[in-house]
RNA sequence: GGGAGCUUAGCUCAGCUGGUUCAGAGCAUCUGCCUUACAAGCAGAGGGUCACAGGUUCGAACCCUGUAGCUCCCA
């Protein structure tokens, strides 16, 4: 049969992932052996797969792919949350289409519609991953909103609520006008904006022409200015004491407050107060008991409070002021400034500060053991460097705002009777027995439960333990095997949202940790710097790039070039590179399968010793790759592989035992080679597996008859073996022959097909094998060069270390190049000694080296006098 | 405004407690090859005042100080 010269993904990559689900590989159940888990961080189920997907899960897959063929029990546990602002966004949004608004709903029936989307749209990310030849415990699939899943996250809050640790009050929040929710200080993105400065005056009660100039980026909330505030120490303003001013447009008059937060070198050192919707003067408000006037209504537009502009949207409003101001005469002046102002995460819209009803966590006790554990190095973040942010979000952590005023999520289990009194239980039963004892007429009809849902994060931070049934069943086999969970791999974007909030659960709930290593991957981005986002259009289809360069092409990609923690500047010819990549590896095999096995022949000895090196070089390799993957250095152990499979066994040892071809035919090849090869072939394909999941098992099953379940996935991790170091030394200086002598050929244009003869009294266990690589005929005596060499015949000489070799040349030698080289040489020895020399002569160094090191100087020094001088006699003969 | 980190070849990155023979890799570049596994390839080559300026040391990419630029986090 015909084997393509070209590798081609597409009909391997689906059958080997239907292969491997119908054998339950992927799939774990608790036993005797060690459990090895992670947790996948669940994707949103409105999302599809993107860059960033890509390399996490490219990541987990590899951990999780190496761990099973190391003999864990295996575990990745797949899953979606449920994402309750960008779900029911896009659920607003479709419904929106189809003519029907929110609004003319009523719960109920919003959710019928959510979960209709939900059912048809929420499994696409995953089924994506199964592309991705992601190795998933498919079984365990869990939803953040499913019903087990949902009762935790309400039997939690119950729990904490309980314990104190869960409070409701009234709040300046970040509010997003257009989601109509709060949101967490997490959720918001302060970006410098171009901004205007406006210089205003108002009008000092009681005078006819005192002025006071205040300067704002918000002009919009002067209608609900309560105060003007100045610095006590402020000498321009000290007269002002007692005063007061009339606020512009409304005529309100509102009194001079004096605090020291004023910064009296920005805009004029007058701050006007708006306590409604800025967190700043809100907290000046309650220092000096201000009037709170709300102007801003949820939707972002003025509400009748305002008493001017109402119903008009805020930033109509300010330029519509400006001009008022302006008529007025009120306006001062106008400069451009470069402020921060918060958009919302998941709309963008500007984030406007709103005293609002909220539920709230505590932090400050809850949050104690989460950092501890980090700190002491309990739990892991690699790269490191994240443990400093993480310190010091930690310590100043703020209470976390935990409800939305959403309808897509666990709705908040407090119940309201009509006399202001709240119950915090899981059902309106028993709401009302324990309300009736405080309100006596209570009907049961009379219970309201609060309208809004949870914090999506709230439903994730107990991800590790729900996921195993560790709430329902908190002494259950699964949750008591798996947990903790070995490693998380994340995005440093969440590390705060996210992974702190699954520590502080862990600790709450199982009293331990829910991982040990936190694996932080970089954003990938495009090649202009910037993060890879649907908005801008500037991320490449995953699933089209997989199309393109094969599942195992874009891992290779993916992974070559992200270091953890550091950002990836993505580019195709990463994933070009991992597709040559399998192309390479698909020829070897193309090879090696081609190869007549002659059982009669005798191994040669060239090919018994580069069997050998080749096992010292895998088992050297070995030791690496393990060692870089115990450190986490993904990129770095793939490298590693690559170089393994592509100089060491392609490069070198294919060319070394690949029989001769005579005649347009290739000769047989030994079987005790051929055996050896097609063994160290195999090793070398259990450790690319974890790689390169699909090329592997295909030729895996290729190179040798296997049963169905002899497969490569579970096949056992290469054990690690003595390193013959002497002999991969003794390989490294025949390489040098060879190269040198390629080198010869090229610089002097001669031809590989013709053979060479090389004089040299050094011997290399590799002669034999140096011969084949760089078409030696023979190999002489040093003395033999003189006698043969003739008036048609040149040698040229080279050095490795300080052993000296020459090949003979008919006649084309170029002399002045070969002289000139070598001239070079000399001189850079030369140089090199006398460097050897200063510091050897420096008394400071000779008292204060250690001694190997005075030991290695003087080694340097013989070497390079012994280099020199054969160089020296180098030049005398071909001169 | 406060804090953390980064700056090594055209690009992306290694470089452990300062000390082997001129600071390494992959990709890219250049040169020569269609050599019956692979042109998605083979054989070679070039490329770096280790951001800048001082300092400590016998010796600095590595330690210290300052400067500049970039990134991230927090307010």
């Amino acid at each position: 049969m015909e084997i393509p010269k070209n590798y081609s993904p597409k009909i391997t990559e689906d059958k080997w992932y239907a292969h491997w689900q119908k054998h339950n590989f992927f799939k774990s159940t608790p036993d005797e052996r060690e459990p090895y888990t992670i947790v996948i961080p669940p994707p949103n189920v409105t999302g599809v797969l993107h860059m960033g997907h890509m390399l996490n899960n490219t990541i987990q897959d590899v951990l999780i792919r190496m761990k099973r063929m190391q003999g864990f029990n295996a575990c990745w546990v797949p899953g979606t949350d449920h994402a309750s602002i960008a779900t029911e966004a896009k659920v607003v949004a479709l419904l929106k289409e189809k003519g029907i608004k929110k609004s003319d709903l009523t719960r109920e029936e919003f959710l019928k519609y959510a979960w209709e989307w939900k059912e048809k749209y929420g499994g696409i990310i995953l089924k994506q991953l199964e592309k991705l030849g992601a190795s998933c415990d498919w079984d365990r699939t869990r939803f953040t909103m499913e019903d087990d899943l949902s009762e935790a996250v309400i039997d939690v809050f119950i729990d904490l609520h309980k314990k104190g640790q869960i409070y409701r009050g009234v709040r300046m929040v970040n509010w997003d006008p257009q989601g109509l929710t709060a949101v967490s200080d997490e959720e918001v993105i302060h970006k410098e904006v171009n901004s205007k400065l406006f210089y205003v005056k108002y009008k000092i009660e009681g005078t006819d022409d005192e002025w006071i100039t205040i300067a704002t980026t918000r002009p919009e909330t002067i209608l609900g200015d309560t105060a003007v505030c100045v610095h006590p120490e402020d000498e321009r303003y000290k007269h002002l004491k007692g005063k007061r001013v009339i606020i512009p447009i409304v005529n309100r008059s509102v009194p001079v407050i004096f605090d020291d937060y004023i910064d009296m070198e920005f805009g004029t050192g007058a701050l006007k107060v708006t306590p409604a919707h800025d967190i700043n003067d809100y907290n000046l408000g309650v220092k000096h008991n201000l009037e709170v006037i709300d102007t801003i209504a949820a939707d972002g537009k003025m509400s009748q409070a305002a008493r001017f502009y109402i119903g008009e949207d805020r930033f109509t409003v300010r330029k519509k002021i400006v001009k008022d101001l302006d008529e007025l005469g009120q306006i001062v002046n106008i400069e451009d400034i470069k402020n921060k102002v918060g958009y919302s995460e998941r709309t963008d819209a500007v984030i406007e500060p709103r005293l609002s009803m909220q539920w709230f966590l505590k932090m400050d006790t809850i949050s104690k053991p989460a950092l501890e554990n980090v700190l002491n190095g309990e739990i892991k973040l690699i790269p490191e460097k994240f443990v400093n942010t993480y310190k010091h979000w930690m310590e100043n952590v703020h209470d976390w705002c935990i409800s939305r005023q959403l309808w897509w999520g666990q709705q908040i289990p407090a119940w309201y009777d009509n006399n202001g009194n709240t119950a915090v239980c899981k059902t309106k039963e028993e709401a009302f027995d324990k309300l009736r004892v405080k309100n006596l007429e209570l009907r049961i009809e009379d219970l309201k439960q609060d309208e809004d849902v949870l914090d999506t994060w709230f439903s994730s931070w107990l991800w590790p333990i729900s996921v195993f049934d560790g709430f329902k069943n908190p002494d259950g086999a699964d949750i008591n095997y798996y947990y903790p969970t070995n490693d998380l791999v994340t995005a440093p974007e969440i590390l705060f949202f996210w992974v702190a909030r699954m520590i502080i659960a862990g600790y709450e709930y199982r009293g331990k940790k829910p991982f040990t290593n936190v694996y932080l991957t970089g954003i990938v981005r495009d090649k202009q710097g910037r993060k890879m986002s649907k908005s801008l259009g500037n991320s490449p289809d995953p699933i089209e790039l997989i199309e393109k360069y094969g599942a195992d092409g874009v891992r290779i990609g993916m992974l070559l070039c992200s270091p953890a923690g550091n950002d990836l500047p993505f580019d195709e010819s990463l994933c070009e590179q991992g597709r040559n990549f399998s192309n390479k590896i698909w020829n070897a095999f193309r090879l090696i399968n081609g190869w007549e096995v002659d059982v009669n022949r005798k191994q040669s000895d060239a090919n018994k010793i580069s069997v050998e090196w080749l096992d010292a070089k895998f088992n050297e390799q070995l030791n690496i790759i393990n060692d870089l993957y115990a450190k986490y250095r993904m990129s770095e152990a793939l490298m590693a592989t690559y170089k393994l499979v592509w100089d060491d066994f392609c490069a070198w040892y294919l060319e070394m035992i690949k029989p001769e071809f005579i005649d347009g035919k290739s000769l047989p090849i030994d079987k005790e080679t051929y055996d050896a090869t097609i063994l160290l072939f195999e090793k070398i394909l259990k450790i690319l597996h974890p790689f390169m999941p699909f090329i592997s098992e295909e030729i895996w099953h290729l190179i040798k008859e296997r049963s169905e379940k002899d497969c490569i996935i579970i096949a056992e991790w290469p054990k690690k073996k003595n390193i013959d170091t002497e002999l991969l030394a003794e390989f490294e200086l025949g390489k040098e022959i060879v190269s040198n002598i390629r080198n010869i050929r090229a610089r002097n244009n001669f031809s590989p097909k013709i053979a060479l003869t090389l004089y040299t009294d050094s011997k290399n266990l590799f002669d034999n094998v140096i011969l084949k690589l760089s078409n030696i005929s023979k190999i002489l005596p040093k003395s033999e060069e003189e006698t043969l060499l003739s008036e048609t015949h040149r040698a040229i000489p080279f050095l490795i270390k300080s052993f000296d070799y020459s090949v003979s040349i008919q006649n084309k030698l170029n002399k002045d190049e070969e002289i000139a080289r070598l001239a070079k040489d000399l001189d850079y020895s030369k140089g090199f000694l006398k460097s050897v020399q200063i510091k050897l002569s420096n008394e400071k160094f000779v008292a204060n080296a250690k001694p190997e090191l005075l030991e290695n100087e003087k080694k340097k020094k013989a070497d390079a006098e012994a280099k020199i001088k054969a160089i020296e006699e180098q030049l005398t003969s071909l001169k």
